[in-house]
DNA sequence: AATGCTATTATGTCTAGACATAACGAGTCA
DNA sequence: TGACTCGTTATGTCTAGACATAATAGCATT
């Protein structure tokens, strides 16, 4: 007999688990409290607390003071999904990052635009084309406008070496930012630039950033067939 | 004089967050000790573990024993994305929702699915195509199997009236998921199904869930072109 | 019956101290 | 030189006990 290990937060947040999935507690039942477990587990109860509130934070339980934890109805499906630096997405697989600047040009704010980022009909915004590449694949196109009126020192940048993104990190954080995800057909532009057909299907990711109110930016960030976003609870 | 409140967690937590905000810890720095801290603040150094770790969890700083901790170079910004039911998802755009189960069988789980969940040879699995529609418009085309060694519940259900992401929700819950997200072109029967053109560009949602690391289901959700999956920080 | 107070209860958080574990570095031995 | 051992150090986790707080149920007053 080797040294018994000391029962772990993790054991009992397993064990609690398995329960649940055996239905021994079945949803919307309320599952015996803190005491009571410490005292059948033979740990503290603080023991015992961190591993109900682990549960409680993944949604497969509920928690109310006074009236005890119930084993969720519903559990809240809710992903967190991290925004990396395209540099460190690709080094994080492994590959060798690259980036081109292809355009940049100071231009009137399109119509579009204006009407996303609720801008002046007047305002002037930074267009630049980028593209990044893993291990001298195209990774991703970039096609970036940045609100001159926001943030006036990109008018200095030249972006030849850094990518916007990561200009923008360190001179521009966002307050807000709202992103969308969809499918798209590659246009003749985009599939020559990221390397395919035309017309394949394409992962497109926009996003808007404000800070304080104010618009920042807009990026369409488009990826080639294959590309997987991917995120887990 | 009233009363000084016991500081908390939440205060040093917070506190933290701001030295790092105005750059008294850049980003790379480490920053002092538990022990260093707990004097400072005056509190356990259990408190100052609580604060510390889940500015960890947030991405805001990384640890490592002995090193100690620093100020994270590249914070990972994250979304919050909400994975609600779907027809929770239509109804909330106001559409009239409705469902239809196409097939239903129980087969030897494919190669493709063993191998992504990690089944043995001999594994059942309950396979399911479903659509989903928004005021009678093709939605959502689901195709999901179910891991009947870990639900044998799922054998009795039939799925004809209650769609197999909700049965699940109120029968088997999940502690882990992972989802990933990307874009295909439509096959001749999913095309069909969606009532698009063959080749079109489809945004697929896949997901696969565990409970206290058993398999449960995976499932791919096809979605027509114009489909925008969105969300906010 | 409506209102307000109070005791009870379950979770939430903190303390002080302890041992566990990972990782690094210095010293030791072949 | 290289491999091994061992001490040091910072984080990771646990204990036992305490007080805090929210929510409820029941009692008492109007």
């Amino acid at each position: 007999m080797t040294t018994d290990r000391r029962t772990s937060f993790r054991d009992i947040k397993s064990e609690l688990e398995r329960r649940i999935a055996r239905r021994i507690w079945p949803p919307g039942a309320t599952i015996p409290g803190e005491e009571a477990l410490a005292a059948e587990f033979g740990v503290a109860r603080a023991t015992v607390n961190r591993a109900v509130q682990e549960l409680a934070r993944s949604g497969i339980v509920e928690r109310k003071r006074k009236s005890g934890t119930r084993v969720a109805l519903y559990p809240v499906r809710e992903a967190r999904l991290a925004i990396p630096l395209v540099r460190k997405e690709i080094e994080a697989k492994g590959a060798a990052y690259a980036y081109s600047r292809l355009s940049r040009a100071v231009v009137a704010a399109p119509d579009f635009l204006r009407a996303r980022l609720a801008l002046p009909d007047s305002a002037k915004v930074l267009h630049l084309r980028c593209l990044h590449l893993a291990d001298r694949t195209p990774f991703q196109f970039e096609e970036r406008w940045i609100n001159l009126d926001a943030v006036p020192e990109a008018r200095g940048e030249a972006f030849e070496e850094i990518g916007p993104n990561e200009w923008l990190v360190e001179n521009a954080p966002f307050s807000r930012a709202e992103f969308a995800f969809r499918a798209a057909r590659a246009g003749r532009d985009e599939a020559a630039l990221l390397q395919v057909v035309e017309g394949e299907a394409v992962f497109v990711a926009e996003r808007m950033t404000w800070l304080a109110g104010k618009p920042i930016t807009f990026v369409r960030m488009v990826h080639p067939p294959g590309h997987r976003m991917v995120t887990e609870i």
